[in-house]
DNA sequence: ACAATCTTTCCTGTTT
DNA sequence: GAAACAGGAAAGATTG
């Protein structure tokens, strides 16, 4: 668990998670999560200042070097010395950072769903000088987060893909070819489809990472190896 | 450079 | 017949 280990040892994956898990604390929609900007394991992590946070995570970042400030030196995170309420404020104050899409030319009419475009703002104001350990072009998340992700932000996201069963792990493609369009802007392949995306799901069941579900086409069953995604995670 | 992972691509066959 | 589902094979991409 992230949360027993020095932040200097930690994993990508273990950035994420506290990424994560900092967010859920505050009840914070995860689309506001620049994952892109944090591309980066532990040791890098810990060698970011509040400036570098700032520019990676705008407000945010204020929230998350506390975080991070609170496990290096109490193993633990005071977080709850932040109402929701307060961060939501700060967080509101953010200029439309968070939203800056434009209509372009995304198949399959699928208006407002470029959560993979929350990193060029920020690329945008993290500009030339820095010698900080941001990433510029990150590639992080693996097919199964990057669907689980579509599925975390129901409000932000239409109806690309949607939970059957919240509790179970359940969830059913709605634009199968919308959603494999946005998983090859991601992995910058055009050529991408809901034929080879479906594939690599399928390789899924071998991990555990997804269970599943017969008989019923475009739906799938997150399993035991996939993590994140339960409402009791937060 | 290498090897382990995780896809991506292509394909043939089956099912809904 | 059109989409999905199933996997095998092999190539490609990334990362430790």
């Amino acid at each position: 668990m992230w949360q027993e280990t020095h932040p200097q040892l930690w994993s990508k994956f273990q950035v994420w998670e506290w990424l994560q898990q900092t967010f859920d604390v505050h009840q914070l929609d995860a689309t506001c999560i620049p994952f892109q900007n944090f591309d980066i394991d532990g040791g890098q992590l810990c060698t970011m200042s509040l400036q570098d946070f700032t520019r990676a995570a705008g407000s945010m970042g204020q929230i998350l070097y506390h975080s991070l400030t609170e496990l290096k030196w109490n193993g633990h995170c005071g977080n709850e010395l932040f109402s929701p309420v307060d961060i939501k404020t700060e967080i509101d104050e953010l200029p439309c950072m968070l939203h800056p899409f434009k209509e372009d030319s995304c198949f399959y009419d699928c208006t407002n769903t470029d959560l993979l475009d929350i990193k060029a703002p920020y690329q945008a104001s993290m500009g030339q000088s820095t010698s900080n350990p941001v990433t510029q072009d990150p590639r992080g998340t693996h097919l199964w987060e990057f669907i689980r992700d579509i599925l975390l932000n129901p409000e932000r996201n239409p109806d690309l893909i949607k939970w059957e069963d919240r509790t179970e792990g359940i969830f059913r493609f709605l634009k199968s070819e919308a959603v494999a369009q946005l998983w090859g802007k991601k992995k910058n392949n055009s050529s991408m489809t809901y034929e080879k995306l479906s594939r690599a799901m399928r390789y899924y069941y071998k991990r555990e990472i997804l269970e599943r579900v017969d008989g019923r086409r475009l739906v799938y069953k997150f399993g035991r190896n996939a993590r994140g995604w339960r409402e009791s995670d937060k």
